[in-house]
DNA sequence: CTTCATGGTGACAGCGCTGTCAATAACCGT
DNA sequence: ACGGTTATTGACAGCGCTGTCACCATGAAG
């Protein structure tokens, strides 16, 4: 029992005798190669559709001596966070036709470097995407531009020769901020996020930037460290209230931490928007669920998986496909989702 | 750039020529097939250390006709849950040199199967792990068996030949409205879950034998339907909210059902847990994360998956190790977690 | 001592695809 | 119309491995 499954799927040879070609013109549409005539194109192309053809990864692979698999490189920093972002470069690998393998690590590894290159080569696989916070761990990054394995980060950081998805996490904190200020906000503190992301330092840089334009002093007391996890939001929020001269609103580095913040109110009997303002940073699933309903800043994960593991693709391709040049990412945009943790009084 | 990684790796030749065999019988010890002297078989293994010799994957799928991954069919019912199953799910396959295949498909879609049943032939897919909601879609699990594709379960239904990873539903439910009750409550009402959820009926199973075992009538207007998404949890506690006779605890099928209770009571200012107390089901992130934190059951996801992937993965060998016999699934063990939500008055 | 079974091994033919290279068709300029 | 290009196509040889089958020892049985 078990090993079943008879039943010979369709080949490269039976689209080639349907559209009557040759085998090596459907491998040539098949990889978008050059030099093939329209009108064959679409013969080829019609039949793949007709008899539902997909190449076969492994005879794939082996004939051209790569995996047509993609890594995705991370270190669970949030599931949600996660989930979308591998949506995202999943479906671009279906569209592309390669297999996605993961490899959940932990940054802290010693032997990150080694466990990643070896597994790479192990499994022969193309090219990896990064994410943070794996991205900011500079020694990796050389390390895959050492090995020559082709890489793209998802990251704020404009990290050297790897095309990187990003959105410009300075301008959203900035708007944040912004946001909480014209809300008639004057003492405003802020959560950082864990110091080893590239990305924490970016949106604290924002926070500063729009105090500074509206002419509010920092309060070095405002401004605590976190670590991205809810445990290290609670801390944080924690200290704060104590302060005697407690902030009007707290702008958490993410949701988790402004999650952590309101539970932290709720305990204490300080009612979120009334007494306090939340803001938080990714716009989570969390930031719904939770009451109220927690402001914050939306980027479009999902989308940035995607395309970075497209790009990816495509400078896997590019040998091939000789017109293409290497393409860059661009920014994509971030939008503040406005919600009741941080409504007007 | 780019096409890198040139380094003729270690082939089975190789290791055939060190150990002066043949590579069909490298091929043997590789694969723990029977009949090979012992003395070979160290030589074999010693030549395979020496060289660092991996199978190429592609090759072996080729010649073998099957791919050595398994696939992971789901519908995301919540990035918790899957990103929890799906690392356990991961963590069987590195552990036996498994690749894992993400297959995110719809329950609704009317060609589910078709779907489905391509993506395991195309893909080479040896066997698939089938997670809720899939799990009670009858037609498909039919279908998996008609078609000879090995499949495993993580479902609570009994279903079929297709091994099953499950924890007893109605059991937890069961314990947990044995709580609720031995907290002092009568009127306690229950938010169902997706009809199409085999488990649905399980846990309001539960529900009503613990109702029944304490001589509690059980009032139908208590009982809402609810399709486990936060939305409909809102509008079910809306409805139990506006009965004359408000319910003192309500129960919810699922997490985000229960949190979405939590929220509609903030907003209409009911106290939980001193107006309410709430409970939900799965011990999702998000019950810890929301005020106040909310009773639920936790059921082991990561350790469901891994062991589903485990079971599907030794089937998938028992043709070559022939030794090896189908092994079923054991049940797991679920756990009432107690948190704020429900804390005596 | 022959006759089988059986353990142990290797030769060989693909698996389905891509790279190479040669063949042919289409097009260019004069 | 002719030589020279360049675009388009196909024939064919593997990629590294496993399945099949044939082969040679052994040892048990007759």
């Amino acid at each position: 029992m078990g090993k079943g499954n008879h039943m010979r799927s369709v080949t490269i040879d039976d689209v080639a005798k349907k559209a009557g070609v040759s085998i090596k013109t459907v491998s040539r549409v098949v990889n978008r190669e050059p030099n093939v005539r329209a009108a064959t194109k679409e013969k080829v192309e019609l039949a793949i559709k007709e008899l539902n053809y997909r190449p076969n990864q492994s005879a794939r692979g082996l004939a051209a001596r790569r995996s047509y698999m993609i890594g995705l490189l991370y270190d669970n920093p949030s599931p949600n966070y996660l989930a979308n972002l591998q949506s995202g470069v999943l479906e671009a690998c279906h569209e592309k036709d390669y297999g996605l393998a993961l490899n959940p690590v932990s940054f802290h590894d010693p032997d990150l470097i080694d466990t990643v290159v070896h597994w790479v080569r192990q499994s022969f696989i193309d090219g990896v995407v990064v994410t943070p916070p794996l991205t900011d761990s500079v020694p990796l990054l050389n390390a895959l531009h050492a090995e020559n394995i082709p890489a793209v980060v998802i990251s704020s950081r404009g990290t050297g020769d790897a095309p990187a998805a990003l959105i410009d996490e300075e301008a959203a904190a900035y708007e944040m901020t912004r946001h909480l200020i014209g809300e008639g906000h004057s003492r405003i503190a802020f959560i950082k996020g864990h110091p080893d992301h590239y990305a924490s330092g970016l949106r604290e840089k924002g926070y500063y930037r729009a105090l500074r334009e509206e002419n509010l002093a920092v309060v070095p007391d405002y401004v605590q460290q976190g670590f991205f996890d809810f445990a290290s939001g609670q801390k944080a929020a924690s200290k704060l209230f104590d302060l005697r001269d407690r902030p009007t609103a707290i702008f958490a580095s993410n949701d988790d931490m402004a999650a952590a913040v309101i539970f932290e109110a709720h305990s204490r009997k300080i009612e979120v928007p009334r007494d306090l303002a939340v803001a938080g940073f990714d716009d989570t699933p969390l930031s719904r669920q939770i009451w109220p309903g927690l402001t914050t800043v939306r980027q479009p994960i999902r989308s940035m998986g995607h395309q970075a593991a497209d790009v990816l693709i495509d400078t896997l391709s590019a040998g091939k496909d000789a017109g293409k040049e290497r393409r860059d990412l661009t920014q994509f945009d971030f939008e503040l989702k406005l919600r009741g943790s941080t409504a007007r009084a």
